[in-house]
DNA sequence: TCGGCCACCGTAAACGTTTACGGAACTATG
DNA sequence: CATAGTTCCGTAAACGTTTACGGTGGCCGA
């Protein structure tokens, strides 16, 4: 005897009785769902998953997908750990246990989420590393499986979404730097489809343009998210004949390996080249520090969590006005990287 | 009519016939099991892990579980996603799915383990940020939960584990910083009590007494495994009045905080202090280069996951001769870190 | 011809839940 | 008192698998 079986008989009491007692349902006598109440923690009762799965079809598993390679996510520092940190305490609150689901480098992330899903796996998932076109949001859609993303895509089938202000970034940083003096400003972007490298690149384009400047295309730089990336840029950048004044690095991680092709080639961030990055644990260590955007990852993972469940029929009634579709501000930390002006 | 019930509808045969021939046993004619598999990747049929959880008991999850506070893991760095990337491959061969299971820093490790193996959740886990004295694994022990370690613990209960060689890596050290002269040498350990801090001292101090020296208890620097923490001990180590030549660092993270502290008071490693740490992505493009410890992060995550393999009854019969205990070996890159050496 | 063995397959019972349905006891209403 | 309504509870049928068990037919040897 085993189960919830075990314990209608301890209580005798029907199996149905004690599960609707544990349920909350209303139909139940508050004495009787008192004394079930005590005799679950007394035996330590908790209710199988599996048999609950099967009979309402639902998992109570929210998967967080994440590419386990560095090349996309820029896993140099703790973004996704914050993020997820974030996410976890909204769940908890419904019981739903949150997993991450890491994506292998090695495999293609679209067969890996056909796999994920054909198990059964979870009642809902965020997705991040969103592509430019990104075949997973309209495979979810059609399997109606609940899902958020974080970040944007031209791929749009009315889930819900956060992004980062990529593009208030850009203008932020143009206009800042063009005020400063620098016409020949380049730009990083990530090496892949990412949907954020083209949101950057391009409000970076018309906000120079705003200023009757243009982009030139030798200045946008296709860049790992790592340190590597960084130190790569760097490299190319220095062997320019027209070297540009200023450069915009859209990724956390890659001012750190820029910083160091810079000091090899006996140049000083701030003085030499003007650089605007975004903030990270990391980047306070680096000197000159680093004038870079900066928000709160946890808040951030809050808000794709209710964005979530805000979409999931169960759950949608605790979050009537959760905010579904939301850029999310950054904030400017002034640092000396991008210290100096140009003569007029 | 869905799921197997379908799929021998369709192929005018019995649902048990189409069990066994999906799952491989001998009772079957190899004709019929051609038209099964046929017919069920034609249909797209997937087996019901809930109906299968249900009857046999078990979920064909691994989990891995992991802090996501930087406090413990220190995962400034990304070595856990490489681990994990290597143990991921070997799970895929078994058809196995492996999870992450980041406890939130604002939650009990121990209780987040209780509510995991209560769920049910995972046939096998994997444990890292093990403790002197961890209970969790008398816990696991207890359910007969098969697991394997990342890191050793005082408390044994017969489990395989892996972990880095933290003794020998303090041996080497001390002997190498010794030869060059080195008599005042610190050395960091994480704050809390996890238990490669005790075996990184300890070693440090027998090691230093077979040169006939003894390791200074103020030497001894408490440090949060991330850019922080060795920024702190920077500080505190410079405000010394008898400072000392050389210092150990336990953790990958914390070298960049340390060069940071030691360029801001306008000193230099390799020239003012001797530094020997652990190699990462990020410490490449510490200058002057670190001097530090390596190993193949991915090929510790394959042999994580066979030895786990290798005590779970189904598949134990694939890994005969699996390494259930091993101290993983690591090399010494030398860098310009602890270059110099002091006159005798 | 008969018994025994083997290869293959169908039947049905489990696994642990949830929940639709109906019934019993009680209360309120006329 | 009869009736209707309410409150609570028990019964049993699902959910989709796996697998023990038994049965059927064919083959072989005596």
């Amino acid at each position: 005897m085993t189960g919830i079986r075990r314990l209608a008989q301890h209580l005798d009491i029907s199996i149905g009785t004690v599960s609707r007692a544990l349920n909350g349902r209303p139909d139940v006598n508050e004495e009787t769902r008192r004394k079930v109440l005590e005799a679950a923690a007394e035996l330590g009762y908790v209710p199988n998953q599996s048999g609950r799965s099967l009979r309402q079809g639902t998992t109570n598993i929210i998967g967080f997908m994440m590419q386990t390679g560095t090349e996309i996510t820029g896993q140099g520092d703790t973004f996704f750990m914050s993020v997820f940190d974030g996410v976890q305490t909204v769940f908890a609150r419904h019981h739903l246990d949150l997993v991450a689901l890491l994506c292998s480098s090695e495999e293609d992330p679209d067969d890996y989420l056909r796999r994920v899903v054909a198990r059964g796996f979870a009642d809902g998932l965020i997705l991040s590393a969103t592509q430019r076109h990104d075949p997973r949001f309209e495979f979810l859609a059609k399997r109606k499986i609940p899902f958020v993303t974080l970040g944007r895509s031209l791929t749009d089938v009315g889930q819900p979404w956060l992004d980062l202000d990529f593009e208030g970034m850009a203008q932020t940083s143009i206009d800042r730097l063009v005020a400063k003096g620098h016409r020949r400003i380049a730009v990083t972007r990530p090496h892949d489809d990412i949907n954020l490298g083209h949101l950057f690149v391009d409000q970076s384009a018309r906000a120079l343009a705003a200023h009757g400047l243009t982009l030139d295309p030798d200045l946008v730089f296709n860049s790992k998210p790592n340190e590597a990336g960084g130190y790569h840029v760097a490299q190319q950048l220095l062997a320019m004949k027209d070297r540009p004044t200023a450069i915009l690095l859209v990724n956390e991680t890659i001012a750190i390996g820029f910083y160091r092709g810079m000091s090899e080639a006996g140049l000083k961030p701030g003085r030499d080249i003007a650089i605007i990055g975004r903030q990270s644990p990391q980047s306070h260590f680096l000197s000159p520090s680093l004038t870079g955007f900066t928000l709160s990852r946890r808040d951030l993972g809050i808000a794709l969590a209710e964005a979530l469940l805000a979409t999931m029929p169960a759950f949608s009634h605790f979050y009537p006005d959760a905010e579904l579709r939301k850029v999310w501000p950054e904030d400017l930390v002034e640092g000396e990287s991008d210290a100096f002006s140009l003569p007029a």
